[in-house]
DNA sequence: ACATTTTTGAGGTACGTTCCTCAGTTTTTG
DNA sequence: CAAAAACTGAGGAACGTACCTCAAAAATGT
């Protein structure tokens, strides 16, 4: 009837609760012999821990920190935002979220606030940055010392970090290219890429996989070299200009990056506005309304708040060392086009958490 | 420091904890000014109750029943599955499913089992289930009791249902048509739709969507009437492929229902695999691979995981009579196509609830 | 059979909350 | 202004688990 208790187990098994506990938490002391006799009785009774009371007990709590780089990023910001709704509803489950910025330009400052890390203060860490030598070397230390840490939006496969929380950004860049291809259906033109950098990781992946299906499939279309903005507008305007002055078939634009809203200010003072298939990344106010209005065309989004959500839980069993539950923690590559835009997310309220 | 407790509210507050026990649990007998008090206090220390403890204490446990249709629907069975999952995640936290089909041909055996169920055993509902005239007074009368129910996967509007968990199916329908539509640029003629029966909400809506989108947007595509399947194979056959004889101008194909797998068989012993566009919804085993096949371009989806997690934190937060997290409740209609297609999920283990 | 080590049992306190009782205090009402 | 009603305080038991101590029992080596 009902849930069965650590009581229950130490009566079926035939010994004290002292040794159910022992056997329960791994401690040292008990034969073998014994200890399968508690297995047993936990199988045959169908015992699952209660995990409330369990932390009750351990009066643990779990002091999380998340590093997102600073600056005016839409995506950063939402994602941001994301964090500390998830954190704020679990906070009903004794987990604390210090959400942190630092700034983009000097990776040696991320390092340092890396290294100033300790597993007394830290459950763990969430990480969102770019895979340079100096991260990776900060990042490393930091596991070395106990302390686990999952890459956050943007991988870092190089530096034994316990899990990624993200989508693949090769098949990303491939779903982009099949909507590209398939809107663009009896086309034959080219197509512009315009990405914030070429250096970073993401960039490099989504334009691979991108490049591959129209290559393969969608032989009409033209691919052309990349244009790099820098998250300058300026720099878009000029640069994204003279290419449609300079390129008279250009069917297709592809923004990697940021810059909706240059992008849309541009065409729309050519009346260029509705000509082209465009399509994007991540859904942001931007990218929102550039769907409604008609501009773009589809975006291909990961969801921050699954990002957030699911960032907090693997650091959680990690700091727990359970097993992650991976259906779960796998992160859809979302397809956004306006008939299924999610309705403007409003205040959030408290709620519980579980 | 650490985190504030009942008792350091009640310090802070000037008064006894049992005072501001009766104010966080909303028990009478404390004057506005106290309560005003006790709530100045927990803001000021910015407390969030532990959710561990406080339903410890409770030893209360959730016991919801999820009621499905019978049969071999394969989104059914994934949803099923998707249940069992998340209600073994949340058995950490003392909830517990009992997961029942029942006789889709009979609504009065539903009607029944929903009239059996009583407040004292059970927390919640989550059912799954066309709207009847006979469901819906059995649901009025479950509420009547005092026991939550959510609609699952379809909506029950008229009912009172607690909360729908599920997509907006006008709006899939409108999904679909944009795929449909811009899949099929430059192309014109006629789009079959074949539904399993368009006496299903769900079926009504979709097909509404699409053909407002179709009509307005793409004039060149033509819709034609429902092809109702019944859910047979056969009748499949038959319909489609006289439809298909006789209408030489098919340049699409949308599945409001199931029947891809008959639908691949006729199409290809007629040697027209890949003819047509093709559209459908749900992400089944049969709909993953006729994906993977080609045969099928996109496939409009909710998420089974969602619906099913979805579906049990609102019925415990209705249990809890707590408010509800809109913004996490919110499904996406998600559009699955090759190239984002999630890979296949595998064994299921426990692992830590969140 | 003895000493030694290992394993087991019994019992306690703690975690933060709920929910109960009963006595004492304040406020309202007639 | 007294009686009634409403409110408040103090304390304790309980929820299921963790973790500690100390003593008793059992297994082990000689």
């Amino acid at each position: 009837m009902t849930r069965p208790t650590v009581n229950d187990i130490a009566r079926e098994a035939g010994v004290s609760l002292a040794t159910v506990d022992r056997v329960l938490n791994a401690r040292p002391g008990v034969r073998p012999k014994t200890a399968n006799a508690v297995n047993e009785a936990i199988i045959r009774l169908g015992y699952v821990r209660d995990m409330a009371a369990a932390n009750l007990a351990r009066s643990r709590s779990y002091r999380m920190v998340a590093l997102l780089p600073d600056g005016d990023s839409q995506f950063v910001q939402t994602l941001a935002d994301a964090l500390s709704d998830a954190a704020s509803l679990a906070a009903a489950t004794r987990l604390e979220l210090d959400l942190r910025r630092y700034p983009p330009e000097d990776m040696h400052v991320l390092s340092a606030i890396l290294s100033g890390l300790q597993p007394e203060d830290v459950a763990g860490v969430a990480l969102m940055a770019p895979e340079t030598p100096v991260i990776r070397d900060a990042v490393r230390a930091l596991r070395g010392r106990g302390i686990p840490l999952v890459a956050l939006g943007s991988d870092l496969p190089n530096t034994g970090r316990d899990h990624f929380v993200g989508i693949d950004s090769h098949a990303a860049g491939r779903t982009a290219g099949v909507l590209m291809g398939r809107f663009c259906r009896g086309l034959s033109g080219r197509v512009m890429v315009i990405a914030d950098s070429m250096l970073l990781r993401d960039s490099i992946e989504r334009r691979r996989g991108f490049d591959e299906v129209l290559l393969t499939d969608f032989p009409g279309l033209d691919v052309m070299p990349t244009l790099e903005t820098h998250g300058s507008a300026d720099l878009l305007r000029r640069a994204v200009g003279e290419c449609l002055a300079a390129t008279p078939d250009v069917v297709g634009l592809y923004l990697l990056g940021s810059g909706h809203r240059a992008l849309a200010a541009l065409l729309r003072e050519r009346g260029l506005l509705g000509r082209f298939v465009v399509i994007g990344h991540e859904l942001t106010p931007h990218t929102r309304q550039a769907l409604l209005a008609g501009h773009l065309d589809a975006v291909i989004a990961q969801n921050p708040g699954h990002l957030a959500r699911s960032a907090l839980r693997v650091l959680r069993a990690k700091a727990d060392r359970i097993a992650i539950d991976e259906g779960q923690e796998q992160l859809r590559i979302e397809v956004v086009i306006r008939e299924n835009l999610p309705s403007e997310p409003h205040e959030n309220h408290q709620s519980d958490a579980a």
